[in-house]
DNA sequence: CGGGGGGTTGATCTCCTTCAATCAACGTGG
DNA sequence: CCACGTTGATTGAAGGAGATCAACCCCCCG
């Protein structure tokens, strides 16, 4: 449970923000039982290292509050961003051992995490979590690929369009249903981390942002307070079907 | 069961190529057994289709013999390859109504079928196949967002001699322990289809492998057949590691 | 007041795309 | 058997989108 400032109060999974969107979702609650038994809290600080790649992996968990990234880095200190973690999302990959990204905090963050072992010995007994998990790699697996649409196909500006609608439509799925009149959001990323994640640089980011406010597209409070007159407006720009691809 | 034509000459579970990699992997016998009864085999010619992107979906499946693609497209037609379907990788999501990529045979392709709604209910009841999909898309997972890598920021000439080293490793994992000597295979793509899996044009393809071959990294003999005279050489154009990073 | 992090904007350069010609291999029908 | 069309690939010339290098702004904080 949340108070104002996003600390967690509560250590109850009964009173858990996330209790319905993560790995524990579909567990009944003799298995939140058990699983209470092996969790515990984690806060990292803004722009701290939650995990560094390559190293021993020796805990899972969820996103329960704030923001991180995954990153791949080449030698020459090339990066890009693979993956954007939300509250409820899953970090570590059961059944290995050493992390293959790394996993920075964005904003400050709260965990809440297992050790490896008894998570992955639970995992075997529990189908539930087994499940779940499967299905959030699956949405995992298709967010990536849509993304390698983006990195592959898009232009500057489609990707920044594609960007700003991703970030929208989540911030409207998570925040109650508002009707639609115009989207409101703040961006959790600077400038250098979108530009980590769509493969550009800092400065076409910037640029490209300038452009899409200069037409109308979104329009700008500040550096990271974004309004978005008309979301159909920016699917186009994003080049995705506005009609909005339905899949079941 | 393979005759050197690559023709399936047997059903039985127990003789086929993939039983020990595809989503059977896990199984007992008696496992077997049942998916047996659900199961059927389907052929596709190269170049056809082999499901289309909206469709509904009635059936999943392994890839047995042959080569697929997993393609998105967008509506002023510029394609993004997203997945590269080789024999016991899985074809089609439990749990959605509709496809969400086209898969198009790039090679004559023979798929093990089985019909959603009954290979739905046995993955609930089966936790061998349900464990052995969570860690088959947990690598395709990871395979993404080395992929992603790769359409974000490397160069031309890094993102072919990327696709090479992946296919050239995959091609020395499938045949036989080959002692560390020059690599020789066959590539399984168009240029097309290369620009189309690396966010390239057929040209800037052409070009970059002709680069390559001057260079003295590759050697070419027609357009499809290549030897890589060193592999650390090639890794290191691909910009990774040349030591090969090494994850449990 | 100075300094640093995040952001914007300008000028130039370059890598890749675009458009186009050419080639080799292959099949087909007259 | 040869002319013809087709498909996949190579190569060249020209142009442009985005990278690079650099100056500068704004705002917060010590």
């Amino acid at each position: 449970m949340l108070n104002e400032k996003n600390f967690v109060v509560s250590h109850e999974c009964s009173d858990c923000p996330i209790r319905h969107r993560a790995v524990c979702a579909r567990c009944e609650s003799d298995e939140l039982t058990r699983l209470e038994e092996i969790k515990y809290y984690r806060k990292f600080e803004a722009g701290s290292h939650v995990i560094w790649s390559g190293d021993r992996m020796d805990f899972v968990g969820s996103v329960v509050s704030g923001i991180a990234t995954l990153t791949q880095t080449m030698e020459d200190g090339r990066t890009q961003m693979v993956g954007l973690l939300l509250p409820s999302d899953f970090v570590g990959r059961p059944g290995r051992e050493g992390a293959a990204y790394d996993v920075v905090a964005t904003t400050d963050l709260t965990m809440c995490c297992f050790r490896k072992k008894p998570f992955e010995e639970m995992m075997q007994r529990t189908p539930h979590i087994a499940h779940r998990l499967l299905e959030m790699t699956l949405d995992e697996l298709d967010a990536a690929r849509e993304w390698m649409l983006v990195l592959g196909r898009k232009t500057a500006r489609e990707k920044i369009a594609s960007l700003l609608s991703i970030i929208a439509r989540r911030d409207a799925s998570i925040h109650p249903g508002k009707v639609d009149g115009p989207l409101v959001f703040d961006l959790p990323l600077t400038r250098e981390a979108m530009a980590d994640y769509l493969g550009l640089t800092l400065e076409t980011v910037s640029r490209q942002i300038s452009a899409l406010k200069r037409d109308g597209v979104i329009e700008l409070e500040g550096k990271r307070h974004v309004t978005v007159p008309n979301m159909g407006r920016l699917m186009e720009e994003a080049g995705d079907d506005s009609d909005g691809g339905m899949l079941v």
